[in-house]
DNA sequence: GTCTATATTTGGATAGAC
DNA sequence: GTCTATCCAAATATAGAC
């Protein structure tokens, strides 16, 4: 072992992680601005003050910045709709769980496009970021059994259910809350139909 | 008055016509094989056996292929709606509106995505194309009062739903049918909650 | 109506100097 | 780690000959 211990932090590595977080900052305000597929290296590096080749010391590729953010995207979901559980009423957990996924579709269309919807030609989430949007829909199925409901059908009920409001929320009126408003009812209705009898139940 | 009189049949048109409809058919083809973005002038004329530039004689743009393709998919949709809200019993003709509705979308994702998400940045359809897409909600709105439904935040239910299925069928399962298995259960739901209530009449 | 030729822009990515 | 210099590929679109 060397006498000389080596400093604990390592500026060089910090340096690098907060120019790497500048450049997804960058890329997601690129991505809302212009739109998710428009989204350019050129005008990235610009961005951030460099030219578009010295990005590519801190990702290897373009789909790995997409990657970068599908991730990030997923995480700060999965945090929000984990607080959101939180609530000691299972139906109010719900009702939070799925007003929280509606607005954090809606307050970014470009993120939303990224996250479900299929739209960049030959991109495709690494498997490790996947993970990520799978737990998402786990808390979703946590909570709903929390409700009395089980069984994938009602689960998938759900899902498309939610889905639908983010969807034609986005497509629509993005920005607005004409469908946003309708998840209280969504809940109600939702709930009145599967929530305790046997339709509920796994089958 | 010329005593020659003009052939009925204008056989320039008729080819002229013959030609766009060959180009479209490739246009459909290709986007389903290489998706919706992909779509290339370069492609699309060799798929028809001419230069790129040469398919400027059809079509002045890129995107007014697009809007074509968009017209005659609405226009395609809203038939099939049409008919199929033929049936003597609303309910019947709610159920097959919507189990229509999501066969149409799940044939086809390319074209579901060119209808109803908007991710080709800069295209927009034309308004002439866009009234089909109104006239093609119309279709469900009729439906729905004839089922005892009315009021915007029912019909907002009803298309958030339906889309739902839809998006979740497309994104998750392409080709495969476990969310399309759910639209009777999800009319049912639907119904149940809204059908001859104070909550699916107008407020 | 289709071609050749070309303009123009834009894009992702690599090599190698510093 | 960032640059210059390039490469290479692909794209939309126009002009003008035939």
């Amino acid at each position: 072992m060397s006498v000389l211990t080596a400093p604990v932090r390592d500026r060089r590595a910090e340096r690098y992680a907060a120019t790497r977080r500048e450049i997804l900052d960058a890329a997601w305000g690129l991505v809302r601005l212009n739109g998710l597929a428009s989204l350019s290296m050129r005008e990235l590096g610009a961005q951030v003050g460099m030219r578009a080749q010295s990005l590519y010391a801190y990702f290897p590729s373009k789909f790995a910045i997409y990657d970068a953010m599908f991730t990030e995207a997923n995480r700060e979901l999965l945090r929000r709709l984990n607080d959101a559980s939180q609530a000691r009423n299972p139906v109010e957990a719900l009702r939070q769980n799925a007003s929280v996924f509606l607005t954090f579709c809606v307050d970014d269309p470009a993120r939303y496009q990224l996250l479900f919807q299929r739209s960049i030609p030959g991109f495709e989430p690494s498997p490790e970021a996947f993970v990520l949007a799978v737990e998402a829909l786990d808390v979703a199925r946590n909570v709903l059994r929390a409700c009395g409901v089980a069984g994938s059908r009602a689960v998938d009920m759900w899902t498309a259910l939610i889905a639908g409001l983010a969807a034609q929320q986005s497509a629509n009126e993005p920005g607005g809350d004409r469908w946003i408003d309708l998840v209280d009812d969504a809940t109600e209705m939702f709930l009145a139909y599967y929530a305790k009898t046997k339709k509920g139940v796994k089958r």
